[in-house]
DNA sequence: GTCTATAACGGGATAGAC
DNA sequence: GTCTATCCCGTTATAGAC
């Protein structure tokens, strides 16, 4: 149950908890007022329709995100090594996703392309993705473009899963494998995002 | 639309390339029907309910690729290459899963892991992980037992929203990147997830 | 095995009182 | 801004004729 903030703010807190468990598309409106304590009319009087509400929900927590990774990013000076581009746009995804559900609830967005390249990636994400792809570029002065390109999707598709399973990752892995330490998980991600994007063409 | 095959057939075939495209809960049964040309009451009669026929489209396509998966790594000889592991792991997804929508059915799985951590992962995936972790770990004598496994799931990351973007990534890369070659990607993803396996522990 | 028809339910959205 | 009550639709599942 959720009672702090005022009803919007509880609407948006509730429905980015049970987005991220259950998906958008298996939480019902009635789920989220139940959670929140309020009124099913109050979503509508506050979002209008429920592909409404989700989109606030997810701009609600996407901006902070890709905002510390622009200012990470350009923290680094002229000549940042990969290793420090790739950490800074992991760390907020693991910083400020790791409290409450936002991990999941940003891993149903990756895994709904169809439903969100319009909305959502193109919004939000192809100018960060543009920029860091262009420092990337310049990190690796020997790598196509192409291939800096396909290599920052690899890097996406960690971070996508390391989101979405980061519930049941220590359960599948009998305890070996744990979320806790999550200076640890960046530099174990870090270093092998970084050793793929340095790899050789071919 | 979907003529080809007995009714069963036909419902599986139309259920996998709509789960693809729309996840699961996105798609009504009458979506199937209409797309497989049969009646509603035909789903209910060879599959009882909608998550047995989940279940049923699921099984139909993993087990032939886990299979394939066993054959590419005995092939390999008694001290095979990081590559040659994460080849073995990665073609059969890549090949198998190359056509129809398949690629996009597994990509929902994997981006449900609530869902199927039990129904679909344990059952399916669990032994296969054990096997490739331990030759992993074999090919990798000095990196920790857990390390291989976060490395494991990275590439399972790395694969899975490979599947699930794979149609829309040459559109929002502007078509740079294209999946049409296959065996480029898959010799481009393999070089990826290799170096990132034989990077230093820190 | 395959159809039509319908039951039983839950969904999003809205009207209108307060 | 918040409530109750309700509309209307789509959903899964089933009953029963053929």
């Amino acid at each position: 149950m959720n009672d702090g903030g005022g009803t919007k703010t509880r609407i948006l807190d509730s429905s980015e908890k049970l987005f991220g468990l259950k998906g958008f598309d298996g939480v019902s409106l009635r789920d989220i007022t139940a959670d929140a304590g309020v009124n099913l009319a109050a979503i509508n009087y506050h979002f209008q329709t429920k592909e409404a509400l989700i989109d606030a929900v997810i701009s609600r927590r996407i901006e902070p995100v890709n905002q510390r990774r622009y200012e990470l990013l350009e923290g680094l000076g002229p000549e940042p090594t990969v290793e420090q581009i790739v950490e800074a746009f992991l760390r907020p995804a693991l910083e400020k996703l790791g409290t409450a559900n936002l991990g999941s609830l940003m891993g149903r967005v990756m895994a709904n392309p169809d439903l969100f390249v319009d909305r959502i990636f193109n919004v939000h994400f192809a100018p960060l993705a543009e920029r860091f792809i262009g420092t990337l570029s310049k990190a690796l002065p020997d790598l196509p473009l192409t291939e800096v390109i396909w290599r920052f999707h690899f890097m996406i598709g960690i971070m996508s899963h390391q989101l979405l399973w980061g519930g049941v990752i220590e359960r599948i892995s009998n305890g070996l494998c744990s979320m806790k330490d999550r200076e640890a998980l960046l530099q174990r991600t870090v270093r092998f995002a970084a050793a793929g994007f340095k790899s050789s063409e071919r």
